[in-house]
DNA sequence: GGGGTTTGTGTTCATTTGAACTTGCGGCCC
DNA sequence: GGGCCGCAAGTTCAAATGAACACAAACCCC
Protein backbone atom coordinates (compact mmCIF):
# COMPACT_ATOMS: atom_id res chain seq x y z
CA UNK A 1 0.00 0.00 0.00
CA UNK A 2 2.73 2.39 0.92
CA UNK A 3 6.12 2.14 -0.75
CA UNK A 4 9.51 2.23 1.34
CA UNK A 5 10.20 5.61 1.18
CA UNK A 6 6.48 6.73 2.15
CA UNK A 7 6.61 4.41 5.23
CA UNK A 8 9.80 5.81 5.80
CA UNK A 9 8.56 9.60 5.98
CA UNK A 10 5.40 8.16 7.82
CA UNK A 11 7.36 6.55 10.30
CA UNK A 12 9.32 9.41 11.28
CA UNK A 13 6.21 11.07 12.21
CA UNK A 14 5.38 8.77 14.18
CA UNK A 15 8.48 8.80 16.20
CA UNK A 16 8.69 12.40 16.48
CA UNK A 17 5.72 12.86 17.58
CA UNK A 18 5.74 10.12 20.43
CA UNK A 19 8.83 11.28 21.16
CA UNK A 20 8.74 14.94 21.58
CA UNK A 21 4.62 15.46 21.69
CA UNK A 22 4.33 17.33 18.43
CA UNK A 23 4.33 16.69 14.68
CA UNK A 24 6.82 17.90 12.80
CA UNK A 25 7.46 20.74 10.78
CA UNK A 26 7.76 20.36 6.62
CA UNK A 27 11.31 21.85 7.01
CA UNK A 28 12.30 19.14 9.66
CA UNK A 29 11.01 16.46 7.97
CA UNK A 30 12.68 17.71 4.82
CA UNK A 31 15.87 18.16 7.04
CA UNK A 32 16.20 14.97 8.64
CA UNK A 33 16.07 13.16 5.00
CA UNK A 34 18.03 15.36 3.31
CA UNK A 35 15.83 16.76 0.93
CA UNK A 36 16.94 19.94 -0.51
CA UNK A 37 13.88 20.95 -0.96
CA UNK A 38 10.47 21.16 0.77
CA UNK A 39 8.53 20.20 -2.10
CA UNK A 40 9.37 16.42 -1.79
CA UNK A 41 8.26 16.58 1.47
CA UNK A 42 5.04 18.03 0.69
CA UNK A 43 4.77 15.47 -1.93
CA UNK A 44 4.68 12.52 0.49
CA UNK A 45 2.38 14.34 2.92
CA UNK A 46 -0.05 14.34 -0.27
CA UNK A 47 0.20 10.54 -1.06
CA UNK A 48 0.30 9.90 2.60
CA UNK A 49 -2.82 12.01 3.22
CA UNK A 50 -4.18 10.98 -0.03
CA UNK A 51 -4.08 6.79 1.00
CA UNK A 52 -5.28 7.68 4.63
CA UNK A 53 -2.72 7.06 6.56
CA UNK A 54 -2.15 11.01 7.33
CA UNK A 55 -4.90 13.57 8.36
CA UNK A 56 -4.15 17.37 8.20
CA UNK A 57 -5.18 20.83 8.59
CA UNK A 58 -4.48 22.91 5.86
CA UNK A 59 -2.30 25.84 6.51
CA UNK A 60 -1.99 24.61 9.93
CA UNK A 61 1.49 25.04 11.76
CA UNK A 62 2.50 21.18 12.96
CA UNK A 63 -1.05 19.97 11.78
CA UNK A 64 -0.17 16.29 11.25
CA UNK A 65 -2.81 14.04 12.59
CA UNK A 66 -1.66 10.30 12.30
CA UNK A 67 -4.84 8.29 12.58
CA UNK A 68 -2.63 6.20 15.34
CA UNK A 69 -3.24 9.15 17.76
CA UNK A 70 -6.81 9.45 16.71
CA UNK A 71 -8.08 6.30 17.25
CA UNK A 72 -5.19 4.68 19.69
CA UNK A 73 -5.81 5.61 23.25
CA UNK A 74 -9.27 4.46 24.72
CA UNK A 75 -10.08 5.32 28.19
CA UNK A 76 -11.40 2.18 29.85
CA UNK A 77 -13.27 2.21 32.69
CA UNK A 78 -12.59 -0.41 35.25
CA UNK A 79 -15.75 -1.46 37.79
CA UNK A 80 -14.52 -2.67 40.53
CA UNK A 81 -16.21 -6.04 42.41
CA UNK A 82 -20.31 -5.17 41.81
CA UNK A 83 -22.29 -7.08 43.81
CA UNK A 84 -25.42 -5.14 42.39
CA UNK A 85 -24.27 -6.31 38.75
CA UNK A 86 -23.62 -4.08 35.68
CA UNK A 87 -27.50 -2.75 35.90
CA UNK A 88 -26.17 0.18 38.21
CA UNK A 89 -22.86 0.82 36.59
CA UNK A 90 -22.56 4.51 36.55
CA UNK A 91 -19.77 7.25 37.39
CA UNK A 92 -20.03 6.24 40.73
CA UNK A 93 -18.66 2.58 40.38
CA UNK A 94 -15.73 3.19 38.74
CA UNK A 95 -13.06 2.19 39.99
CA UNK A 96 -9.99 4.26 38.08
CA UNK A 97 -9.41 4.00 34.26
CA UNK A 98 -6.88 2.14 32.41
CA UNK A 99 -5.85 3.91 28.88
CA UNK A 100 -4.17 1.77 26.06
CA UNK A 101 -4.27 1.77 22.78
CA UNK A 102 -6.80 -0.06 20.68
CA UNK A 103 -5.09 -2.73 18.77
CA UNK A 104 -2.86 -3.68 22.14
CA UNK A 105 -6.38 -4.85 23.64
CA UNK A 106 -7.82 -5.41 20.52
CA UNK A 107 -11.10 -4.01 20.63
CA UNK A 108 -13.09 -2.85 17.99
CA UNK A 109 -14.14 0.53 17.37
CA UNK A 110 -17.86 0.32 17.68
CA UNK A 111 -18.70 -2.25 20.66
CA UNK A 112 -18.15 -0.36 24.07
CA UNK A 113 -15.39 -1.46 26.17
CA UNK A 114 -15.18 -1.94 29.55
CA UNK A 115 -13.21 -3.37 32.09
CA UNK A 116 -13.80 -5.52 35.43
CA UNK A 117 -11.10 -6.21 38.42
CA UNK A 118 -11.30 -9.52 39.15
CA UNK A 119 -12.27 -10.78 42.28
CA UNK A 120 -11.39 -15.24 43.25
CA UNK A 121 -9.00 -17.91 41.64
CA UNK A 122 -12.31 -19.23 39.66
CA UNK A 123 -10.77 -18.76 36.39
CA UNK A 124 -7.55 -19.85 37.33
CA UNK A 125 -6.99 -22.91 34.91
CA UNK A 126 -7.40 -19.95 32.35
CA UNK A 127 -4.59 -17.78 33.99
CA UNK A 128 -7.02 -15.46 34.99
CA UNK A 129 -5.63 -14.57 38.60
CA UNK A 130 -7.29 -12.33 41.68
CA UNK A 131 -6.16 -8.58 40.91
CA UNK A 132 -5.80 -8.87 37.62
CA UNK A 133 -8.00 -6.44 35.25
CA UNK A 134 -9.93 -7.95 32.22
CA UNK A 135 -10.89 -5.73 29.60
CA UNK A 136 -14.78 -6.70 28.16
CA UNK A 137 -16.25 -5.32 25.04
CA UNK A 138 -20.50 -5.35 25.02
CA UNK A 139 -21.33 -7.47 21.92
CA UNK A 140 -23.77 -9.38 20.72
CA UNK A 141 -22.28 -12.50 19.40
CA UNK A 142 -20.94 -14.43 22.06
CA UNK A 143 -20.20 -17.67 21.39
CA UNK A 144 -19.08 -21.29 22.77
CA UNK A 145 -15.76 -20.86 24.74
CA UNK A 146 -15.85 -17.53 24.79
CA UNK A 147 -14.69 -16.08 28.37
CA UNK A 148 -17.42 -13.62 29.42
CA UNK A 149 -18.77 -11.34 32.13
CA UNK A 150 -22.48 -12.11 33.42
CA UNK A 151 -25.08 -11.39 35.69
CA UNK A 152 -26.07 -14.23 37.70
CA UNK A 153 -28.07 -13.74 40.42
CA UNK A 154 -27.45 -9.96 40.78
CA UNK A 155 -23.68 -10.64 40.75
CA UNK A 156 -20.98 -9.96 37.89
CA UNK A 157 -18.88 -12.67 37.45
CA UNK A 158 -16.42 -13.78 35.03
CA UNK A 159 -16.43 -17.19 33.59
CA UNK A 160 -16.23 -19.06 30.00
CA UNK A 161 -19.62 -19.20 28.02
CA UNK A 162 -19.74 -22.55 26.85
CA UNK A 163 -22.69 -24.43 24.95
CA UNK A 164 -23.98 -27.90 24.70
CA UNK A 165 -26.75 -29.57 22.98
CA UNK A 166 -27.48 -26.24 21.99
CA UNK A 167 -28.15 -25.10 25.87
CA UNK A 168 -25.76 -22.62 27.46
CA UNK A 169 -23.62 -22.71 31.12
CA UNK A 170 -21.33 -20.77 32.36
CA UNK A 171 -18.05 -22.69 33.09
CA UNK A 172 -15.74 -22.19 35.78
CA UNK A 173 -11.84 -22.89 34.82
CA UNK A 174 -11.00 -24.57 38.50
CA UNK A 175 -12.29 -27.43 39.49
CA UNK A 176 -13.23 -26.22 42.66
CA UNK A 177 -16.07 -24.33 41.19
CA UNK A 178 -19.52 -25.52 40.12
CA UNK A 179 -20.68 -24.71 36.76
CA UNK A 180 -23.40 -22.23 36.59
CA UNK A 181 -26.68 -23.42 34.81
CA UNK A 182 -28.92 -20.63 33.96
CA UNK A 183 -32.23 -21.38 35.72
CA UNK A 184 -34.72 -18.44 33.48
CA UNK A 185 -32.09 -16.26 31.31
CA UNK A 186 -28.44 -15.34 31.21
CA UNK A 187 -27.16 -12.11 30.75
CA UNK A 188 -24.11 -11.95 29.10
CA UNK A 189 -22.59 -8.21 29.76
CA UNK A 190 -19.47 -8.46 28.19
CA UNK A 191 -17.04 -10.63 26.21
CA UNK A 192 -13.32 -10.86 27.32
CA UNK A 193 -10.78 -9.47 24.49
CA UNK A 194 -8.05 -8.55 26.87
CA UNK A 195 -6.68 -8.77 30.31
CA UNK A 196 -4.27 -6.27 32.34
CA UNK A 197 -2.13 -7.76 35.48
CA UNK A 198 0.05 -5.70 37.23
CA UNK A 199 3.04 -7.30 38.98
CA UNK A 200 4.86 -5.65 41.89
CA UNK A 201 8.15 -6.10 41.99
CA UNK A 202 9.70 -6.93 45.38
CA UNK A 203 11.52 -4.12 45.72
CA UNK A 204 8.55 -1.63 44.88
CA UNK A 205 6.22 -3.43 47.50
CA UNK A 206 8.16 -2.35 50.77
CA UNK A 207 7.95 1.56 49.44
CA UNK A 208 4.34 1.09 49.11
CA UNK B 1 -3.47 26.19 42.68
CA UNK B 2 -4.69 27.43 39.74
CA UNK B 3 -7.22 29.82 39.47
CA UNK B 4 -10.43 29.35 37.73
CA UNK B 5 -9.28 31.00 34.39
CA UNK B 6 -6.22 29.45 34.40
CA UNK B 7 -8.07 26.09 34.22
CA UNK B 8 -10.38 27.12 31.59
CA UNK B 9 -7.67 28.19 29.37
CA UNK B 10 -6.29 24.37 29.93
CA UNK B 11 -9.47 22.64 29.71
CA UNK B 12 -9.62 24.30 26.57
CA UNK B 13 -6.18 23.51 25.04
CA UNK B 14 -7.05 20.17 25.96
CA UNK B 15 -10.56 19.62 24.57
CA UNK B 16 -8.67 21.15 21.55
CA UNK B 17 -6.35 18.23 21.30
CA UNK B 18 -8.74 15.57 22.00
CA UNK B 19 -10.91 16.98 19.32
CA UNK B 20 -8.69 18.06 16.56
CA UNK B 21 -5.94 16.20 17.38
CA UNK B 22 -3.77 19.39 17.14
CA UNK B 23 -3.32 21.86 19.90
CA UNK B 24 -4.25 25.43 19.39
CA UNK B 25 -2.44 28.47 18.33
CA UNK B 26 -2.40 31.03 21.42
CA UNK B 27 -4.59 33.47 18.32
CA UNK B 28 -6.87 30.86 18.65
CA UNK B 29 -7.15 30.38 22.20
CA UNK B 30 -7.14 34.46 21.73
CA UNK B 31 -10.36 34.49 19.94
CA UNK B 32 -12.10 31.47 22.32
CA UNK B 33 -12.10 33.44 25.07
CA UNK B 34 -12.90 36.75 23.45
CA UNK B 35 -9.37 38.44 24.30
CA UNK B 36 -8.76 41.55 22.47
CA UNK B 37 -4.67 40.38 22.46
CA UNK B 38 -2.44 37.58 22.67
CA UNK B 39 -0.56 38.86 25.13
CA UNK B 40 -3.71 37.57 27.97
CA UNK B 41 -2.87 34.22 26.35
CA UNK B 42 0.68 34.25 26.79
CA UNK B 43 0.26 34.74 30.31
CA UNK B 44 -1.48 31.86 30.79
CA UNK B 45 1.04 29.94 28.74
CA UNK B 46 3.72 31.34 30.91
CA UNK B 47 1.89 30.56 34.27
CA UNK B 48 0.35 27.25 33.12
CA UNK B 49 4.06 26.11 32.27
CA UNK B 50 5.89 27.31 35.43
CA UNK B 51 2.89 25.67 37.30
CA UNK B 52 4.34 22.23 35.51
CA UNK B 53 0.71 21.94 34.05
CA UNK B 54 1.73 22.19 30.32
CA UNK B 55 5.26 22.40 28.78
CA UNK B 56 6.53 24.23 25.71
CA UNK B 57 8.78 23.89 22.87
CA UNK B 58 10.02 27.70 22.43
CA UNK B 59 9.51 29.46 19.58
CA UNK B 60 7.07 26.51 17.49
CA UNK B 61 3.68 26.25 15.89
CA UNK B 62 1.03 24.66 18.37
CA UNK B 63 3.96 23.05 20.35
CA UNK B 64 2.12 22.78 23.68
CA UNK B 65 2.54 19.86 25.58
CA UNK B 66 0.05 19.34 28.32
CA UNK B 67 0.86 16.53 30.65
CA UNK B 68 -1.68 14.30 30.18
CA UNK B 69 -0.22 13.10 26.80
CA UNK B 70 2.91 13.36 28.07
CA UNK B 71 3.59 11.99 31.45
CA UNK B 72 0.69 9.50 31.35
CA UNK B 73 0.64 7.46 28.25
CA UNK B 74 3.50 5.77 28.20
CA UNK B 75 4.83 4.05 24.70
CA UNK B 76 6.41 0.85 25.20
CA UNK B 77 8.17 -0.81 22.16
CA UNK B 78 7.83 -4.53 22.22
CA UNK B 79 10.61 -6.65 21.21
CA UNK B 80 9.84 -9.92 20.22
CA UNK B 81 11.38 -12.93 20.96
CA UNK B 82 15.16 -12.03 20.50
CA UNK B 83 17.82 -14.87 20.16
CA UNK B 84 20.61 -12.22 20.15
CA UNK B 85 19.92 -10.83 23.66
CA UNK B 86 19.07 -7.57 24.48
CA UNK B 87 22.55 -6.49 23.11
CA UNK B 88 21.17 -6.34 19.72
CA UNK B 89 18.04 -4.75 20.82
CA UNK B 90 17.63 -1.67 18.46
CA UNK B 91 14.46 -0.49 16.23
CA UNK B 92 15.22 -3.01 13.96
CA UNK B 93 13.82 -5.54 16.20
CA UNK B 94 10.71 -3.87 17.61
CA UNK B 95 7.88 -5.67 16.79
CA UNK B 96 5.48 -3.15 17.34
CA UNK B 97 4.16 -0.72 20.58
CA UNK B 98 1.76 -0.84 23.49
CA UNK B 99 0.15 2.19 24.92
CA UNK B 100 -0.41 2.58 28.05
CA UNK B 101 -1.08 4.28 30.76
CA UNK B 102 1.85 4.58 33.10
CA UNK B 103 -0.34 3.82 36.21
CA UNK B 104 -2.02 0.97 35.01
CA UNK B 105 1.24 -0.49 34.47
CA UNK B 106 2.39 0.73 37.34
CA UNK B 107 5.66 2.09 35.65
CA UNK B 108 7.95 4.12 36.88
CA UNK B 109 9.21 7.50 35.69
CA UNK B 110 12.97 7.26 35.68
CA UNK B 111 13.65 3.35 34.63
CA UNK B 112 13.14 2.43 30.89
CA UNK B 113 10.38 0.45 30.08
CA UNK B 114 9.86 -2.35 27.10
CA UNK B 115 8.01 -5.04 26.36
CA UNK B 116 8.69 -8.25 25.58
CA UNK B 117 5.95 -11.37 24.16
CA UNK B 118 6.65 -14.60 25.62
CA UNK B 119 7.06 -17.91 24.20
CA UNK B 120 6.86 -20.91 25.34
CA UNK B 121 4.96 -22.18 28.75
CA UNK B 122 7.85 -22.27 31.20
CA UNK B 123 6.11 -19.59 33.14
CA UNK B 124 2.53 -21.20 33.14
CA UNK B 125 2.63 -21.72 37.24
CA UNK B 126 2.67 -18.00 37.41
CA UNK B 127 0.01 -17.52 34.96
CA UNK B 128 2.06 -16.26 32.16
CA UNK B 129 1.08 -18.13 29.00
CA UNK B 130 2.26 -18.20 25.36
CA UNK B 131 1.62 -15.18 23.37
CA UNK B 132 1.87 -12.84 26.46
CA UNK B 133 3.34 -9.19 25.98
CA UNK B 134 5.13 -8.75 29.50
CA UNK B 135 5.99 -5.77 30.49
CA UNK B 136 9.67 -4.78 32.19
CA UNK B 137 11.55 -2.13 33.65
CA UNK B 138 15.58 -1.69 33.38
CA UNK B 139 15.85 -1.73 36.95
CA UNK B 140 18.74 -2.59 39.57
CA UNK B 141 16.77 -3.64 42.79
CA UNK B 142 16.09 -6.94 41.62
CA UNK B 143 15.05 -8.78 44.56
CA UNK B 144 13.78 -12.67 45.99
CA UNK B 145 10.86 -13.77 43.52
CA UNK B 146 10.91 -10.71 40.93
CA UNK B 147 10.10 -12.07 37.84
CA UNK B 148 12.75 -10.54 35.58
CA UNK B 149 14.00 -11.25 31.65
CA UNK B 150 17.75 -12.70 31.87
CA UNK B 151 19.99 -12.94 29.50
CA UNK B 152 21.14 -16.88 29.05
CA UNK B 153 23.64 -18.29 27.04
CA UNK B 154 22.61 -15.71 24.56
CA UNK B 155 18.89 -15.94 24.22
CA UNK B 156 16.35 -13.90 26.93
CA UNK B 157 14.38 -15.32 29.04
CA UNK B 158 11.70 -15.21 31.14
CA UNK B 159 12.39 -16.99 34.75
CA UNK B 160 11.56 -16.25 37.87
CA UNK B 161 14.95 -15.00 40.07
CA UNK B 162 15.68 -16.91 43.50
CA UNK B 163 18.15 -16.36 45.80
CA UNK B 164 19.19 -19.03 47.68
CA UNK B 165 22.06 -18.39 50.78
CA UNK B 166 22.64 -15.44 49.07
CA UNK B 167 22.88 -17.48 45.10
CA UNK B 168 20.77 -16.17 42.75
CA UNK B 169 19.10 -18.62 39.77
CA UNK B 170 16.36 -18.24 37.49
CA UNK B 171 13.54 -20.97 38.13
CA UNK B 172 10.93 -21.72 35.46
CA UNK B 173 7.14 -22.09 36.81
CA UNK B 174 6.80 -25.04 35.48
CA UNK B 175 7.89 -28.34 36.77
CA UNK B 176 8.75 -29.31 33.22
CA UNK B 177 11.60 -26.74 32.65
CA UNK B 178 14.59 -26.81 34.83
CA UNK B 179 16.48 -23.98 37.00
CA UNK B 180 18.98 -22.10 35.30
CA UNK B 181 22.25 -21.87 37.65
CA UNK B 182 24.21 -19.35 36.20
CA UNK B 183 27.72 -20.77 35.68
CA UNK B 184 29.44 -16.58 35.49
CA UNK B 185 27.59 -14.14 35.60
CA UNK B 186 23.72 -13.38 35.75
CA UNK B 187 22.39 -10.46 33.48
CA UNK B 188 19.27 -8.97 34.42
CA UNK B 189 17.73 -7.14 31.54
CA UNK B 190 14.33 -6.33 33.32
CA UNK B 191 11.69 -7.04 36.02
CA UNK B 192 8.66 -7.47 35.58
CA UNK B 193 6.18 -4.94 36.09
CA UNK B 194 3.20 -5.87 34.12
CA UNK B 195 1.37 -8.29 31.26
CA UNK B 196 -1.16 -7.40 28.74
CA UNK B 197 -3.00 -10.63 27.00
CA UNK B 198 -4.82 -10.61 24.27
CA UNK B 199 -7.96 -12.85 23.90
CA UNK B 200 -9.67 -13.25 20.87
CA UNK B 201 -13.59 -14.04 21.10
CA UNK B 202 -14.85 -17.03 19.27
CA UNK B 203 -16.39 -14.36 16.74
CA UNK B 204 -13.59 -12.26 15.81
CA UNK B 205 -10.89 -15.69 15.27
CA UNK B 206 -12.98 -16.68 12.19
CA UNK B 207 -13.39 -13.21 10.21
CA UNK B 208 -9.41 -12.62 10.73
C1' DG C 1 8.45 4.26 -27.10
C1' DG C 2 4.67 6.66 -24.60
C1' DG C 3 2.48 7.42 -20.28
C1' DG C 4 2.19 7.21 -15.53
C1' DT C 5 4.23 7.18 -10.86
C1' DT C 6 7.81 8.12 -7.61
C1' DT C 7 11.38 10.79 -6.20
C1' DG C 8 13.84 14.84 -6.33
C1' DT C 9 15.82 20.20 -7.01
C1' DG C 10 15.49 25.28 -6.57
C1' DT C 11 12.98 29.17 -5.55
C1' DT C 12 9.45 32.42 -4.08
C1' DC C 13 5.39 34.09 -1.51
C1' DA C 14 1.83 34.85 1.92
C1' DT C 15 0.31 33.36 6.34
C1' DT C 16 0.61 31.74 10.56
C1' DT C 17 2.43 32.10 14.77
C1' DG C 18 5.22 33.01 19.01
C1' DA C 19 7.13 36.66 21.41
C1' DA C 20 8.09 41.20 23.08
C1' DC C 21 7.08 45.98 24.89
C1' DT C 22 4.17 49.39 27.19
C1' DT C 23 0.07 50.59 29.55
C1' DG C 24 -3.97 50.02 32.61
C1' DC C 25 -7.53 48.14 36.10
C1' DG C 26 -9.07 45.92 40.26
C1' DG C 27 -8.45 43.02 44.34
C1' DC C 28 -5.82 41.74 48.41
C1' DC C 29 -2.50 42.12 52.20
C1' DC C 30 0.04 44.50 55.62
C1' DG D 1 -1.67 54.05 50.89
C1' DG D 2 1.94 51.31 48.71
C1' DG D 3 3.16 47.02 46.73
C1' DC D 4 2.19 42.67 44.67
C1' DC D 5 -0.51 39.79 41.68
C1' DG D 6 -3.94 38.21 38.30
C1' DC D 7 -5.93 39.78 34.30
C1' DA D 8 -6.21 42.35 30.18
C1' DA D 9 -5.52 45.82 25.90
C1' DG D 10 -2.97 47.43 21.92
C1' DT D 11 0.79 47.16 18.92
C1' DT D 12 4.92 45.58 16.43
C1' DC D 13 8.50 42.31 14.86
C1' DA D 14 10.81 38.31 13.31
C1' DA D 15 10.74 33.65 12.77
C1' DA D 16 8.40 29.58 11.56
C1' DT D 17 5.78 27.43 8.36
C1' DG D 18 2.66 25.73 4.54
C1' DA D 19 2.06 26.13 -0.19
C1' DA D 20 2.94 26.83 -4.94
C1' DC D 21 5.43 26.86 -9.56
C1' DA D 22 8.71 25.13 -13.02
C1' DC D 23 11.82 21.57 -14.12
C1' DA D 24 13.99 16.86 -14.28
C1' DA D 25 15.76 12.02 -13.61
C1' DA D 26 14.67 7.13 -12.70
C1' DC D 27 11.67 3.46 -12.93
C1' DC D 28 7.76 0.44 -14.26
C1' DC D 29 4.01 -1.09 -17.27
C1' DC D 30 1.98 -2.20 -21.52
Amino acid sequence: MLTERQRDVLEFIQSEQREKGITPSTREIQHHFGFASQTSVMQYLATLERKGFLDRHARKARALITPVQKVRITDVPIYGQIPAGMATLTEQTIEGHVSLDTRSVNASKNAKTFALRVRGDSMIDAHIVDGDVVILEDRKDVQNGDIVAALIDGETTLKRYVTEHGRPYLKAENPLYPNLVPARELRIQGVMVSLVRKQIPAARRKRG
